[in-house]
DNA sequence: CTGAAAGCGCTTACAG
DNA sequence: CTGAAAGCGCTTACAG
């Protein structure tokens, strides 16, 4: 039977539709005898009554939904986590969250008018187009993209450059100076991989170290064997290499394995993430986290402060990397 | 300004809101003058209409939506995957996927009747109230889950068990007699590891093999160190271990390794599902993969066959799962 | 303290 | 070929 109404709660407690809603959502300021708030709260508890979303949707012009579009790369844990904390920051004041993995070449549009979010969360950038239609919905729109457009609430933007210096940093403090740069062959990842690469290239200058020697790398041994043996020849050789990620960074351990080399005693490794796998890897991988959790709630943060209209922006977290340090660097 | 209606588009072609509806569905059957039809589309797109899913679910009381409701376990690149997949697969028939990650101790119920979906994929099992709640509302549920409860289509229930025994039948293959099972220690995934514990426990009782010797491992090198202590000190020592999945099993690899052993002279290694890391671990990790997308088609398929309401049910994928033989078994 | 009524935007018999 | 009207389920001024 689908569909119990507040008529039918209105009917089974002799009540209207009116009193109905007012108890139920517990409007204030209304006077309603005890006894009949509980009689219609029973009613509705024993009919198994729910609104209907889509009414209230229609009548108040919102919901409580927030869409969180994942944008065109691979997922991971991180971003994984990110979302769930996210959820759980924003469950707690009523807002749902739904996730869409925003692969493929679909258009959003179909989507975001099919829920009508509250607000959209962008962890990635999508097309103007439906930003544009986004926007003249009046729905919210809180993007960690780089991009500051018009009206678009920049937030957070997890700074990819400042991971590729706190690599640098790490590997010429343990006295290396010729770096490499191990690079993911995904074309998707091409954002990421340029905002971390400058952050490399900018600490090796600022640092006044030579130009790092950038190689792709992809998961397999061979590929990084090639890229290995091409910076074992450079002049002077490499000593260090920065990686993309920790997968990376585990394809170029592998490729020292199978060339007999050992890190970091021939070539130090450093990655970024730390995933599982990150400490079970031989030797255990030295890599930059990111603190999830404070950049969740920053989003969060800033996803209600756009809700709320004209409510100050959440100060970005602070320093949200960190070095671990294990033995391959 | 949010909400040009299909009144205003009505207006500007000088129609009735009856014809703009027609117009903008395709309505079949209604003649309508191709001048028409060319001013209304003119004005709709003109204007930027975009007709109110609310609206429209309220009136039709089903939306085009199918909520995928992710369970309270690390979800990981298998689960991805199989998401993107069922993705694809349903938008071509117009069907939007949301996914939601259910962790925490929230009740479904806000959601589902936030979206109004017009099915709920199931990656897990939940609450028997949530369930009954969504039957009565007239939502489909295609879920993964084994029990199959009333009126519950049970679908391409992946089977757990067979993997477990995959795992054993190479290893024995392999001339292994002494079997160990590395269990983790993440209590969330008790229901997966209980169906791979009973295939290899199976595998083992019909080829005639001993009781494999369980251990848990979490994803720490000296867990790793300590399980493979007691299984070489059993009798007879164990020589072959079926890890959980590949995280587990570069657990195991690395405590192998801390203990200057090697895989799989000393002790065999095979995990489940062919994470990246697999293939770059050293020595590189013998895995059971699943072949997701099959699971992705038949998973669609169910939910299309649970919508077209007496459809039958597609067929269950094929052996859905295989083992890749690389070095460390 | 409570109810009748309007209206959110859409679709669809039903009349012309 | 096209329009007036009803109704999906809800909330909320507005009257009593």
């Amino acid at each position: 039977m689908p569909g119990v109404t507040s008529a039918d709660v209105a009917r089974e407690s002799g009540v209207s539709r009116t009193t109905v809603s007012y108890v139920l959502n517990g409007k204030e300021g209304v006077a309603i005898s005890p006894a009949t708030r509980q009689r219609v709260r029973e009613a509705a508890v024993r009919l198994g009554y729910a609104p209907s979303a889509a009414a209230r949707t229609l009548r108040s012009g919102r919901s409580d939904l927030v869409l969180c579009v994942l944008p065109n790369w691979p997922i991971g844990p991180v971003i994984e986590t990110l979302v769930d904390h996210l959820e759980d920051e924003l469950a707690e004041r009523g807002l749902s969250v739904l996730v869409h993995h925003g692969r493929g070449p679909r258009p959003l549009a179909e989507l975001w008018r099919a829920v009508t979010p509250r607000a959209v969360v962008a962890l990635g950038p999508f097309a103007p187009d439906d930003e544009l239609a986004m926007r003249q919905a009046g729905i919210q729109i809180v993007s960690t993209a780089t991009e500051d457009g018009p009206g678009r609430r920049r937030v957070s933007t997890v700074p990819q450059g400042h991971i590729g210096r706190l690599q640098v940093r790490h590997l010429a403090a343990a006295g290396h100076s010729r770096l490499a740069y191990a690079a993911p062959t995904d074309p998707r990842l091409v954002d990421f991989l340029e905002g971390r690469l400058a952050g490399v290239r900018n600490e090796c200058a600022d640092l006044g170290l030579p130009e790092p020697v950038v190689a792709e790398v992809d998961l397999e041994v061979t590929s990084a064997v090639h890229a290995l043996q091409e910076w074992r020849d450079a002049t002077p050789a490499v000593t260090a290499v920065c990686a993309y990620n920790d997968e990376v960074a585990l394809a170029v351990l592998a490729g020292l394995h199978a060339l007999g080399l050992r890190a970091p005693h021939d070539v130090a490794v450093i990655g970024v993430d730390d995933i599982p796998a990150a400490r079970l890897a031989v030797p255990a991988l030295t890599t930059v986290t990111q603190a999830i959790e404070a950049q969740a709630r920053h989003l969060a943060a800033s996803v209600l402060a756009a809700l709320d209209q004209e409510a100050p922006l959440p100060p970005p977290p602070g320093d949200a990397h960190d070095v671990v340090v294990r033995d391959s660097a």
